[in-house]
DNA sequence: GATGAATGAGAATTCATTCAT
DNA sequence: GATGAATGAATTCTCATTCAT
């Protein structure tokens, strides 16, 4: 960050990838793959564009260790302790409630797993699922243990909930719909918590009274 | 389509915009605003590209016009007549049902409000949400007249669950996700019909036994 | 040519590729490939850049395409009527007068094909040694039934010679080096005939007295 | 070769110097100046990038080091003890055998010399025309006392016959032409032998029986 | 209405070179 | 002497858009 008298910059490698993966983080999650901009990945996280090439190769490149990135963050959370306990319903409810929780604090990666979601095929890199799979997949043993034991319906396909479960939140936290048909901004903190505990229930018990 | 004596294509005005708009709607739901390019557009609907500024101004104008045609094709299909003896319970599975049959057979829709969510704010034009508002207004009130007949839990929030539902279902049919999870099409016709069951059970009752 | 008020120009498709090519081929004959630069092509065609990637796709289209030129004028020149009451030894001095006199006039030839073959392998396209056997395959035969009759000498490898004629030449056109051993342009007119008689006698009577 | 406790590899300035030199020369050859890149150069040497500037100044430099080094060994090897009693037959036929059979075990530096001569005017640096003529004299003085005493052809220019010879032999190993004509490769041990043979009777007398 | 050549601004990528340690 | 991060100027290539016919 200390400027040197001509304006060259001293940072070690980590510091520099790591402000550049930031900006392109931010950008990316913005605007997408095809919107976001080298320039202003470089400019926004004030490092030589240039860098961009020696770290990352490329923009998929770049692309793609973001995504790696906000992956892994998303695998680490959603995975966890569960109290072993607690019967499957009241587990399906602690994954349910931490996934939501950490989605409504990372709405970026939403947007980004959905850019890349509906880029799929071109760009191959990460796999998404195969991500998405490894996190839930606590949840997904929750629900075929509760469906053997007789806690959920035996028709269930645990493999479809899970889906479920990921759109229903997805579609939440991607924001702007849910924002302008209630007028309001979704994850604005106490909204969260309202939606975390709809979303809880309405898995479990749906609509019907 | 026939050529005149200077090689020229005669055709008139509808059939090129049509042309055009089914060649843009092809391309924009494939890779979104970004992605897309104009001389693809044109070399697709194999259309002079100056015709695609003469008709619609420009690229952006391209884009609202194709948004608004999937969008009046949308709530289109999500209107329509419900048997009026029916319970709420049985007028809300007719609409999911409905609904789910239209994306089935129209999947392109799905990505294009994606994108398009994904993009709100920049390009400001007909407003998706207000579309799928008018498309779903009757599942609102179907949900609505069920809370406060008791056919339907009394804390719901409808506009909750009409969301819940187009997000469900959005996913779904976004696709690859899904596609990848179960190694297979989510799109594909038996597929189709069991997912749509799957939905308005999962909605009406949870999955609790 | 002409430009209208707003700089614009107007011209046809085969007037501009006419231009883009003369101009890439002075450069490339000037350069190489590595060193020409595709702004100063467009710059010298006074033609926009754009226009080299609409009509030959990129750098190695425009390289080519060059190539190709030449090399079609190569073999066109190299080939032609022969006295056929001439005798063998006649022949062959028929056609390497005539190749060392385009030569003379194309030395921009001479030096894009060394180019060509200093860099053969990479860039796979026309090939120049096809061309150049095509061009002197008249050659070739001449020298086979001289062999056959004993004209020449009965232990020649007819390839080997032609080969040995287009590198005398090619290096001699090729220019500096010839310049400034002499101190003088191999080019120069005088000269030309100078080498082209040397080469004649160089080639059917040796040094020897 | 050793690192040193940072990971520094310490070597002498000429033990790196000689690494650098060697990837240049093995890069300059096959691409040529501009297509050759330092950090290439840098990597193939397995030296850091720095040590080029520190060594050569810049690019240029290390290109005019690497022409000189080439050069040198080419006029050491051209030049060498001649039978005094030989005829000036004998000695031209020496002299070409030693030309042939240093190229084609240097057949980089044949290359080298063409990139050169063909960007010749651009990088003033060592003269290949002098070095040529240096490493040539002794076959000039050959030429220039065979002509004299009669046992060359009166009419001779010799140094059109040195260049003449250069030319040829160059030809033949810039490789790939040849390659390609004759659908084998000119460098290939007894392929040399027999062009060498070729080389000195083509010269001395020509192709007439 | 239709055509296709032309355009300029801009985007990604590359390269030789230098700086601080 | 050695290192590797950093740099800015080029360089290739792309794109939406407009003009003249």
């Amino acid at each position: 960050m200390l400027d040197d008298s001509q304006g060259r910059k001293r940072r070690d490698r980590d510091t520099t990838q790591a402000l550049l993966l930031e900006a392109a983080e931010r950008l990316f999650v913005r605007k997408g793959f095809d919107g976001a901009r080298i320039d202003e990945v470089a400019g926004l996280a004030d490092v030589n564009k240039r860098m961009i090439y020696a770290y990352f190769k490329d923009k998929v490149g770049l692309w793609h260790e973001v995504l790696e990135h906000c992956l892994a963050r998303l695998v680490d959370a959603t995975r966890g302790e569960l109290d072993p306990n607690a019967d499957a319903r009241e587990q399906a409810t602690q994954v349910i409630r931490r996934y939501v929780d950490f989605l409504a604090v990372n709405p970026g990666i939403v947007r980004l797993l959905a850019w890349e979601s509906l880029n799929d095929g071109r760009r191959p890199g990460p796999r998404v699922d195969d991500a998405l799979a490894r996190g839930l997949e606590d949840l997904h043993g929750i629900l075929k243990r509760g469906v053997e034991r007789g806690t959920f319906r035996a028709d269930l396909d645990p493999q479809l909930i899970v889906l479920g479960i990921v759109h229903l939140c997805s579609g939440w936290f991607r924001g702007r719909l849910g924002a302008s048909l209630f007028g309001e901004d979704p994850t604005r903190p106490g909204r969260t918590k309202q939606f975390r505990e709809h979303a809880v229930r309405m898995i479990l018990d749906g609509i019907s009274a």
